[in-house]
DNA sequence: GTAAATCCTATTCAATCTATAGGATATAAG
DNA sequence: CTTATATCCTATAGATTGAATAGGATTTAC
């Protein structure tokens, strides 16, 4: 299942991407217009900008906005940020790998295989993707 | 994250489709073979066999054993009874659809739009793997 | 009839996700 | 300089779900 952090983060990402100039949206705005609570989409706009996707100002006038143009934000950095790891099981894991404790050998293994070869279909997909896709196609 | 239902499911799975004949195979045998917790398993092999993929024998020299042969064994089938939805949201799955009650228009929903994507990629690996695959490339 | 195995439901335990609280800090504007 | 506005930050409460266990009922082989 893909976490309302996550859910709440992309459309907060699509709707900063969608506005015409590069304008400071408050908070405010964004959980409104994306049925957010505002308390919770304050902390993902949080980690948004310390992961170096959003720029913020305070103050009157302020809010937060995107650093970089939409077609320049792969899907696979904003997932990854998010949601985490893009495998369903650690042992697939690129960039959260774990050895299963209970599996002997790896290469043995049918969890294994398979759960990789639904991490790399997932990939591809998020890799082809960026931000300007999914703001362009809705 | 796959859950460990699901894990445990497919390795139980795989086990007995690798075993030479059809012979019943005991919770415990399983269980000990691939690290399982019996009881957990126990449960599980039984959502297994009400759902059509393994038959049972009671009582002394009983236990479990696949009805069909792993090749005709689609993953998908088995990853829909024992995950669930495919989906990472409700919105776009086939099978367990629902409604977000946030999103006021799919058509125009950057999440719904990558999410089936996601679905569709993921659907097409689970589809083309039979259990046979599994079993075959461990 | 006894031992061996599955069958079945309920319940507890733990982890994680979701959301909120409450104040600290910075900035614009008069 | 003061005030209103908005982000910043950490901690914590609340809710949901997943994992595992408990304990007995039922069926079957010998």
């Amino acid at each position: 299942m893909l976490s309302k952090k996550t859910k709440y983060g992309l459309k907060a990402l699509a709707y900063l991407g969608s506005q015409k100039d590069k304008t400071p949206v408050q908070i405010a705005d964004i959980a409104e217009h994306e049925n957010i609570s505002q308390k919770f989409l304050e902390s993902i706009l949080l980690t948004l900008r310390k992961t170096g996707f959003l720029g913020s100002k305070k103050g009157k006038g302020g809010g937060y906005y995107l650093i970089k143009d939409p077609s320049e934000i792969p899907m696979i950095t904003v997932m990854r940020v998010l949601e985490g790891p893009i495998a369903m099981v650690a042992c697939v894991s690129l960039n959260f790998y774990e050895k299963c404790d209970d599996c002997p050998d790896e290469a043995s293994c049918a969890v294994n295989k398979l759960m990789g070869a639904v991490r790399d279909s997932t990939l591809e997909v998020y890799k082809k993707n960026t931000l300007a896709d999914l703001i362009r196609k809705s």
